[in-house]
DNA sequence: GCTCTAAGTAACTGACTAGTTACGCGTGAG
DNA sequence: CTCACGCGTAACTAGTCAGTTACTTAGAGC
């Protein structure tokens, strides 16, 4: 029997299937939650049959573990490049902030993702094994930031990296996470360009102001 | 026919019907988000009938709406009853972000149904025209706070009270929206006593310490 | 050019799910 | 007392879902 036009163009290519199932795994999953995502809509998303989803990942969990595994190497990575080591303390710690703050209003599926993974307790995360390596480096990126900055005499002594990481994605994470329902009932379009810079600037303020021995946030 | 002994103990009480529909969809729905919650499951946990939650309800998302506007009420009107005009402006601000960071930290299911609501975009909420006046005095209760700080002449000036208030509730909210990640990828049990307390510590260090002229966090 | 393996397809299935129907019964107003 | 209305129940339905089966086809190795 021919085979139709359609099939024909499409020719087989493995890589490319399992990329175009993990984007549109992405794209679902981050827009649905994991329960609200269907698997047959990640396979027409996808361009795939259902049929290679399983094939390829097994069953809808390990799918997510897959796109966990996905997001979080891609923050981390973009993360190392930022060569902070080449700017002082305070431009560094700016540009850290800067950066954690523009990257989660750039990738807002990295947000709902992360959200969805701890409605369940962080179930899947906990099945990878090398996510904790994936981490190690930030830490100690954000150390050799506070030590630069203490050597210097501008920064503050004692402050953990992993408190202070957590409050610098804190401050960001919860305005573009929370960005709809803090519109609502605040009454303000927090999503919009102005309101968006006016946050960034009062993030960066504020983590500075915080940090800085002369408690200002001016460099 | 008989009334089987079990239907004759439960009489009938629309109100209290209604109380343990309504509690039981906050379980639910906050363990399982709104798709993966299952109307059968809430009627169940409520002991109540699933014919109940339509008639009393409307249907899923009607359900939805109510708890939304129920946990919203709630953490409001305790808001209100903290007294912080009492307090001097350093003080007062301290209780606030303490009772802030505690109330995340007692209600976890109010983070959760948050989260699953931004993940609609705030749909349901949208469809709530009070929940906006529900949250003016909140605004007025830290303007108040601010001002009188910056009169006695111990914060800073130009702060802008729902910038700081998404600041103090971002740097708590997120350590408890995301402590199954976080202490997953840092490898850190930061649900456990001793990690909340000294993040309590650090959070209300850290908006005190960026609010006060001197950059300390001590009062 | 033949064969074997893996990529890919379509139709199917059993379990589940939101919402409905039809009816029984408790209670309070008159 | 009584009866209408609203509380409450069980069984049902139409549709949906994750995962499977049975199959075809492409292409690498010999």
């Amino acid at each position: 029997m021919m085979r139709s036009p359609a099939a024909a163009v499409a020719k087989r290519n493995p890589e490319q299937t399992k990329e175009r199932i993990l984007a549109a795994a992405i794209d679902v999953f981050s827009s649905q939650g994991l329960s609200g995502a269907r698997v047959d809509a990640i396979a027409e998303r996808a361009g795939a049959n259902k049929r290679m989803i399983y094939h390829y990942f097994g069953n809808k969990d390990q799918l997510f573990v897959h796109v966990l595994e996905a997001v979080y190497g891609h923050i981390r990575s973009h993360e190392r490049e930022l060569r902070l080591d080449d700017l002082d303390p305070i431009a560094a710690m700016r540009e850290l902030v800067r950066y954690t703050f523009d990257y989660f209003l750039g990738n807002p599926h990295f947000i709902k993702l992360l959200n969805t993974e701890n409605l369940y307790e962080a179930a899947h995360l906990k099945t990878l094994p090398a996510i904790r390596d994936m981490h190690m480096p930030l830490t100690a990126q954000i150390k050799a930031i506070l030590d630069r900055g203490v050597a210097a005499g501008v920064f503050r002594n004692g402050v953990d990296p992993v408190q202070l990481y957590i409050s610098i994605a804190g401050v960001g994470y919860f305005y573009h996470s929370n960005v709809y329902t803090l519109s609502t009932i605040f009454g303000r379009p927090l999503g919009a360009k102005d309101a968006i810079d006016e946050r960034r600037a009062h993030v960066i303020d504020f983590i500075l102001g915080y940090l800085r021995v002369d408690g200002t946030g001016n460099g």
